[in-house]
DNA sequence: GCCCTTGCCGAAACCGGTTTCGGTACGCAG
DNA sequence: CTGCGTACCGAAACCGGTTTCGGCAAGGGC
């Protein structure tokens, strides 16, 4: 019947419930309400109950954009999506959308977007937001060595977490995947088959990513008693065309590895095609082992060996923990790193034939 | 010398300028810098001129929210991303939100986006904006022939725009592309190829670019003299499995066709497979083109011949639209279609076999 | 010269919340 | 019985805008 009464107020038909239905249904002010829904000390526990009780009944819920004048907070959480950047992201885009949301809607804060184009509307992106408070805080994907991002957001003062980790770790909270673990894991799975000389295509060293997921090839390659080969070693491949070029340039020298560890799949994939260019094959004659997980790689034959990533935990954990440093948890408190599970799909196996062995064959073709 | 006094009214020294501020600076009040800039008729032209500029100078602009409270207005859209959804747009994604975006922000907007898993959270989660009121308006991808969103917005009074066309138009603004279009494209190129008999799998029948692709086939298959065989034709194919079974039964009928034209991509990457799996070499022994554009597409073997949609392009047109029609245009006059873009890619090529020969092929293989 | 528009702007209410400031009632000690 | 602190809640200001209402002055018709 309060819901009626409150139903029936307006003209409107279909009006929301505000906080004066609820505080004219109970007899009492809307700071009452307030004050009881935001667990303010001077109210009753009892009163509390029955505005608590009242209000759900009604369906009342706070209209975010009303408190955000007052309060400051908009209750959303921003991202910036560089499209400049290599697709290498775009088949997790979906996943990692998802995840953003279900972490945002469980608490009800909602996600606000936007895409730029080149760097530095990316900046201008951010302080716009900010300016016109569209977001309280921001997920900062793919984090860079130097990231300007996090300049500009520090000295602002607006809350972020990063997808990744940072060499300058002051009031960073983060989520990131152990891309450093799942270099070694590879280097080490291959090594146990066999392989003598395992090459490594590394990704952009911009990121943040590349000098660990490089550490942690070379730790795994001195634990298995090998030793590092900078004729073997590429980095920045992060497109098909990138690791193809690489590939070939790392196949065709005088002792060429017979299994190679890829940082990001698309390099992967174009070290197939470098391979068949070269009358090699996947698996057999030289291996590969990456990572991401993508959909792509499942499809290339042999499909490929890659440590997924579960984009959507991911997303989810970097808005709760987003929101919770934005409630004011201390952001060093809010970092978690979890383990990439490997895929053992088919692209690394024994070797077929020694270094030597390949040099001849590959020599023997051309 | 305003925006320093501006900036020095508070204690924060990076406050935002409010319309108080700018009033202050002209001696006016808050009322009548509001009218200005809204173009009110009572405001002198002289005012009129004199509040901009000054608003400008100081770097004003109205915040969002405030305005929300007031106007019921957000100055944002939502789209929301169905998650349960076959991945078939996951690469296009990216593309798609960079164009929305950039279609919102030219005006000002945002877009606010959430992710659902089914179909029943998926309409709770329209409720849920519309109660809070976080967008103002919505944008909805993969239109179906019915349409539980359609229903819920127009009953709800709620505009939105339509990626695709509806089969009951009234009331509905949207851009889509011509699908209908690209199909009897594909197969007056596939007859002039030589072909003689050309199958067709189609996408989901549920969304309404089935009936429409399904028509432009047949149309297209009438205009180059040729009959529809039913046995010929399959639906539902959205993945790569979906399409490598379909394609596995048209092949292997009495009298196969050489050229199979499909409604998206991912199924026509299941063409590839079958043909691979029956021995068959794409587009000597049997010719493929698909519609999409997506970029799988390009690293197959041999890459896809494909119709490409521009997502960007797309977004940016029906964010535009829908901040037209929230803005009083009516949905009748936000209408356009385009046509999609063909990548020949040397997935269809001239009959190397007869359907007879095919048949004698497939079954001496086998 | 007077009245009535019309143009233009200020004053104040309003939107839906939050927060500050007092004031009342009560309990308890002196 | 009085004084005082405390628990609890109402009144009102406030956030940053929009919108209604009314009033003043200039202009036009008679």
């Amino acid at each position: 019947m309060a819901l009626q009464s409150a139903q029936n107020r307006s003209a409107h038909s279909k009006m929301r419930v505000t906080i004066s239905d609820v505080s004219e249904a109970l007899g009492v002010t809307k700071s009452t309400v307030s004050r009881a829904l935001n667990d303010y000390a001077d109210i009753s526990e009892a009163t509390r109950l029955r505005v608590r009780r009242m209000a759900d009944s009604m369906g009342y819920k706070p209209l975010s954009h009303a408190q955000a004048i007052r309060t400051g907070q908009t209750k959303s959480l921003g991202l910036v999506i560089q499209m400049g950047d290599h697709d290498a992201q775009r088949p997790f885009l979906a996943e990692f959308l998802a995840g953003l949301s279900q972490g945002a809607s469980a608490s009800g804060w909602t996600l606000t977007i936007a895409a730029s184009n080149d760097d530095d509307t990316t900046m201008e992106t951010f302080k716009d937001i900010i300016r016109n408070r569209r977001a309280d805080g921001f997920i900062l994907p793919r984090t860079m060595v130097m990231d300007p991002r996090i300049q500009l957001l520090r000295k602002a003062d607006v809350p972020f977490v990063l997808f990744g980790r940072s060499p300058d770790p002051t009031g960073c909270a983060w989520f990131d995947v152990l891309g450093e673990e799942a270099m070694a894991d590879a280097v080490a799975h291959l090594a146990a088959l066999g392989h003598r000389k395992i090459g490594f295509i590394n990704g952009g060293m911009q990121y943040t990513y590349g000098a660990l997921r490089r550490d942690g090839y070379l730790r795994a390659l001195a634990e298995a008693g090998l030793s590092p080969d900078v004729a073997h070693m590429r980095e920045g491949a992060m497109t098909i065309a990138d690791g193809a070029s690489r590939a070939r340039e790392i196949l065709t020298t005088p002792n060429p590895p017979t299994a190679i560890v890829c940082a990001v799949d698309m390099a992967a994939l174009g070290v197939y095609s470098a391979a068949t260019e070269l009358g090699l094959e996947i698996a057999k004659d030289v291996s590969v082992i990456s990572y991401d997980g993508s959909p792509e790689g499942a499809h290339a034959s042999p499909p490929l060996s890659t440590f997924a990533v579960e984009y959507t935990q991911a997303g989810r954990r970097l808005s709760e923990f987003l929101i919770r440093q934005i409630n004011g948890e201390a952001p060093e408190n809010l970092r978690e790193t979890v383990k990439a599970t490997f895929l053992d799909r088919g692209s690394a196996g024994p070797p077929r034939m020694t270094s030597e062995q390949l040099a001849d064959h590959l020599s023997a073709i051309a």
